[in-house]
DNA sequence: ACCTGAACACCGTTCAAGT
DNA sequence: ACCTGAACACCGTTCAAGT
């Protein structure tokens, strides 16, 4: 790659952080490339379609969704707090940007999405999160992480969409623990 | 009304049932108006904005609602059977057509959205399916029902979106289900 | 009073011409 | 090898001209 290459690859990087931020992940491509100086056909070039760019985008936050799943896990809370708290964190993370829990949680499993690798990162701490509770015998038999993350991600997609508040969140995550724990 | 602009309405409102059917909520605008046969500012004269179209359009099957809720009401199924029937109707109507589910669950609880009347009959007949659960003493304590709708809603959307199959539609209900039920 | 459709605006995407 | 930006396509929305 040559060095112009690079840097243009960074700089439209970084613009589309920042309108993916300020306008959503629908945000128009010709604002990027215009914030990153570049013209439209570069962008195109390095970013051939808009998931290409997310993906790119969402790297560098995927990193921090590990870090908080071991915190879930090294914690000795009751099954329903330890939910809780990795659900919110999880909501959170992928609602970062407008549009973001649709992207992301439509793309879950599905293979040849260009984000799919994100979405497995997002499904593997999951389920180290559902796996050390079923360990503990908290959790429901026949619950699967793939379909946990839809859920919770069903709920961030409304919640996204609706500009609901953190609160109407918490109590729909609340109903969905209800279903995942195992209270004997 | 003049008899022609009648006649417009009727033939706009039939066009964009079809169009809406076969290319989503999302179809272009111009291509109802081509299939009605009328100019693109007749049908913006008739319906303002996309949103008043899809309310004309949802209109005829929401009545369907009512029934299905009396009719989950009216059996002596247990709670999980009865949640189960009703809400699995619940998200077959709402994805009629693709993109209902977010346009209807996003505009749930939004005063002002044009759609909001269907909302409401929606949340009703839901209301009424848990109250009468409530009542036999089957469901937990503080479940209220818009946010039960945006549970369902949410996993409406997530299959709507990832097209997923009618078995993991029952599976990710029967998780909220579990969330709800009161099991002794 | 209502309709038509050309016109404008906006945005995604491509590609000929440049360095 | 890579970049630019004009050009094209598509679609939403308006409005002057018509009946």
């Amino acid at each position: 790659m040559r060095a112009d290459a690079l840097k243009n690859h960074e700089k439209i990087v970084e613009a589309a952080a920042q309108v993916f931020t300020e306008r959503g992940l629908d945000a128009p491509i010709d604002e990027i490339a215009t914030r990153a100086g570049v013209g439209a056909g570069t962008l195109y070039r390095h970013f051939p379609t808009r998931d290409d760019l997310i993906d790119a985008v969402v790297k560098s936050w995927m990193s921090q969704i590990d870090a908080a799943a071991d915190e879930a896990i090294a914690s000795d809370n009751s099954a329903r707090d330890t939910l809780m708290a990795w659900f919110e964190t999880y909501v959170t993370r992928i609602s970062r940007n407008r549009g973001g829990p649709a992207k992301i949680t439509s793309a879950m499993g599905n293979t040849d999405s260009p984000i799919f690798s994100k979405c497995e990162t997002l499904r593997l701490a999951n389920d180290r999160v559902l796996s050390r509770l079923r360990e503990r015998g908290l959790l429901r038999d026949g619950v699967e992480s793939l379909e946990v993350c839809r859920l919770v991600g069903g709920v961030a997609v409304v919640a996204d969409q609706a500009a609901l508040s953190p609160e109407s969140v918490s109590s729909m995550l609340s109903v969905l623990i209800n279903g995942l724990i195992d209270e004997k």
